[in-house]
Parts: structure tokens; C-alpha cells; sequence
DNA sequence: TATATAATTTAGATGGAGTTTAAAAACGGC
DNA sequence: GCCGTTTTTAAACTCCATCTAAATTATATA
């Protein structure tokens, strides 16, 4: 224990909380990014309202958000037009993807996670770990293809794969990934065998309801379409 | 792409940014406790001055953030007479030096990234790694005893060393931790091979000054006070 | 084409975080 | 008991992110 006068700790800059400067990349404003992407992904151009019913919050909410977002050359915004992202926005995605993926594998290749935790983990890591601790992570887990739902860690890959949910019966199939990922949804698929990298045989379909009858290992399930549609597939070769 | 009317996509609720809820143990706050903890270790209970230095602050905000962290209960605020961690906000202070000990680990043994570069990431990181988290990378890593700067990754454990400034002329040393982490002083340490793990040799004292004659690997220094204190020996068994 | 309806934007406000300066209050050495 | 120092309070500021209510624009339909 010294006297007091001669105190004098070094703490680097960058682990003080730095004061909001304005027009920031803030962790929204990255969630906003996301979202958009997966929407745009989905439908295209995407509208106001898509995007605030996306992220759960007013469609007021969501306009002020898309004007920020522009004015930072995120989306292009037309008013009353819906937005799109620029490049830059859907690099900003794709970086986020990326390293969302990376850190997954991360987690439960080294870490030793369950592949259901993951997902919740990563969403918020992805926003503190910077671009060289993601390619670092990317070379020190010999480049993984995917992420452990089996999304491609390359956002810009197409794995040529469909939704179960579109598959006919009669088929052999490889299931190729799961795009829900929440926890107790990964926990069913589990149940299920339905992982990616399993067989599957869709025995049937039901003409109302869209129920599928799948054989799975050796064991038969009728799963919904809530189901089919986040599993995604590809003919077994 | 589908029609409009179909999307319904899955977002982990986790995976939006929350609302700020009053009261939160905000990054700022645990940045507070951390260098709060760190003062108390030199000097005993802190003086809101001390606080507002070391953070970087004026002493009026400081003297606000105390009070939030009294309400809090992670210290003890009698006015005008400084502060004392409680339990609480001891036990937060260890969480989160080891959350930080153990992601520098990480960052060095796993992702491959230089000692002098895994600081400042794990900064950031160190509010974001869940305790569940981290109790996994520790069994990942095989319970390291030291973060790669030396520093025990429990914070409790006393490890016996003291400062190279404080060492006698005439003793053979081997150096133990380095406790200022910012990367130039890194590089430096580096640069003279002053690493933790090894041998230094004190050859002799100047009066004035502080300078310190050192045999390191064979080769001679002379280091200056700055340098001594924040390099921490043992006497070599 | 006019109009009703739906989607979108703006206006104005709220509340929290974290900071500041200026002024007031308490402390402590002499 | 006084005076300089330390600490606290008061009032204000900036930014983030949201909301409700009202205005505006687009569109679908009659």
C-alpha cells in the first residue's frame, strides 16, 4: 500500500467507456442491418412495416431508424417506397453474419457449448468482436464451411439447398441447415434427429394442413409446416 | 421469395437490442467497479478524486456515478469520505477480472493473437462473456493459472511477487507478471525479453532516478522507474 | 377518377445513460 | 475559527431509442 501522491495507473484509452459520439454504428443500428438483410432475403425490397413487426417495435420506430440508417448510406431509403440495402449496408450484414457464424462454431467446437445455447450467445458477441479477432478465429478452426445449424459461414454462398417444407414425397433428402435457431425449436429438432447432415425420406404429405411424414434413422414423425419450413434440405446424392 | 403475407420469421427475443431498463449494471458501471477495485488494491478505500482521475472524468461525475453505484450496492459512499467496495461489488470486480484474465487466454492460446493485442479486445469483450461462458473457456483452456501477462486468473490468489522496483541490487529474479498492459509498454517489455517466466538479474541501483541495471538473457539494461514498477518479481528458487 | 383505406412519415414527447460547468457544502489543517 | 481543498448538488446538455397522435402519401376500389 503506497501513499497516495504517487498513484498513477495506466489504463489504455479503449478500456474506458468511450462517450457516445453521434451517428454511431451502435448495436441497433447492426440489428437493424441484420434484420434487413434477412427480410430483403426473404421478400426482396422491403417495406416499413416488415421491419418494424421484424424487430418488434412501431412502424414510427422503424421509419425514424430507416431515415438514420440512410443517412449513414446503409439502406437507400425512398420515402414511402421501402428501402434497400446499399453495398455498404449489405457488407456491414454480411460481415455481422459471418462472424455471428464464427462465433458459433467457435463456441461449441472449442468452447464446448451446446449447439442450441449458441445462437442467443453469439448475437450479442457479434457486436465486440472486431473483423481481426473473427478472421483469427476463422484460421484457428481451419476455416469452417459452416455454422453448427449449417449455415454457410460465407454469407454469399448459395448451398443450393430448399425447405423441407417444398420437398415432394418419395424423395431421399440431406438436411443442410436450420434457420431457427432459437433454443427450444433446436431442442425439437434434436428430438427429432433432424440435424443437419441427417437423412431424410418424406414418406407423404397431407393436402390440407401441409403435415409431412418423414422417416428420420429409422423412425417415422409427421412434422408441421412451422417445422419443414426452417429445416432446410438438399437431394441426397 | 415469397409473398408478403407469408413471412413470419423467428427472432430469439435475446437477439434484439433491449430497451434500457433503470438500474442496469451498464458497461460504464462495470468499468467503475473494475478501476475502483484496482485502486482500492494501492491505496485502500478511494477518494472520489481518485475515481474521476483515474476514469477520466470530471470529479462531479464521478461524484454522481458513486452515488449510482451506492444505490446499487456495489460500494459503500460516505459522503465526503470516499468509498469501499461492498461484497457485491468486490465479487463483481473478481467476475469480471477474471472473465478478462481468462478471454486473454483465449485470445493468445487459441485464436492465435499476440500477448500485447489481447488486452484491449478483451476490454470489450470482458462485459459480454456470460459467467457460464467463461467457466467453459476455462475448462476448454485446462484451468490456466495466468492470463498471458502473468496475472492470476483468480483474482484472490496472492502470488507472492513484488515490484521490480522495489527489488535489491544482487538477486536473481524471475519475473512473474507485467501489470501495464497497454500495447507499447508491451512491445517494450518485449523488447528487453522481460517477459513473465524470465530471469532477471539486478546488477545495480542508482541513487537519484530510480534507474535500475538489469541483466536479462545475458544482455544488460538499464531501466527506469516507470518500467520497474509495473514489472513484478519473485527470488528465483 | 374520386375516395376510402392502408402504409408511412413527421411532430412532439419520454426516459435513460453519461457527461459537463458552476455553485454550494463539508472537511481538515493550522 | 478560518481558508483552501475536496466533494457534492444543481441545472443543463447530447445522444440513443423508443412511443403516441396527427399528418401525409400511396393504392385499391367503386
Amino acid at each position: 500500500m503506497r501513499s497516495r501522491g504517487e498513484i498513477q495507473l495506466r489504463v489504455p484509452e479503449v478500456c474506458r467507456p468511450s462517450a457516445m459520439r453521434a451517428g454511431q454504428i451502435t448495436e441497433t443500428i447492426q440489428e437493424y442491418v441484420e434484420g434487413i438483410y434477412r427480410l430483403q432475403q426473404e421478400v426482396g425490397r422491403v417495406a416499413t412495416n416488415e421491419v418494424a413487426q421484424y424487430m418488434g417495435v412501431s412502424p414510427a420506430s422503424a421509419s425514424i431508424m430507416l431515415k438514420r440508417l440512410a443517412e449513414m448510406n446503409l439502406v437507400e431509403h425512398t420515402p414511402y417506397r421501402g428501402i434497400l440495402l446499399t453495398q455498404e449496408g449489405e457488407q456491414l450484414a454480411h460481415q455481422l453474419l459471418r462472424i455471428h457464424r464464427l462465433t458459433e462454431r467457435l463456441l461449441t467446437d472449442i468452447i464446448g457449448l451446446p449447439w442450441n445455447d449458441v445462437h442467443d450467445f453469439a448475437c450479442k458477441l457479434e457486436h465486440y468482436i472486431a473483423p481481426e479477432i473473427a478472421e483469427k478465429i476463422a484460421e484457428a478452426l481451419g476455416y469452417p464451411a459452416t455454422c453448427p445449424h449449417g449455415n454457410p459461414i460465407d454469407p454469399t454462398v448459395d448451398d443450393g439447398s430448399w425447405r423441407l417444407s417444398d420437398a415432394m414425397a418419395g424423395k431421399d433428402l440431406l438436411v443442410i441447415k436450420i434457420t431457427d435457431e432459437r433454443r427450444e425449436f433446436l431442442e425439437y429438432i434434436e428430438e427429432l434427429q433432424l440435424v443437419p447432415g441427417a437423412q431424410v425420406e418424406v414418406l407423404s404429405r397431407t393436402p390440407f394442413d401441409g403435415l409431412i411424414q418423414i422417416n428420420v434413422d429409422g423412425r417415422q414423425h409427421t412434422i408441421g409446416p412451422e417445422v419443414a419450413r426452417y429445416v432446410w434440405v438438399k437431394e441426397l446424392a
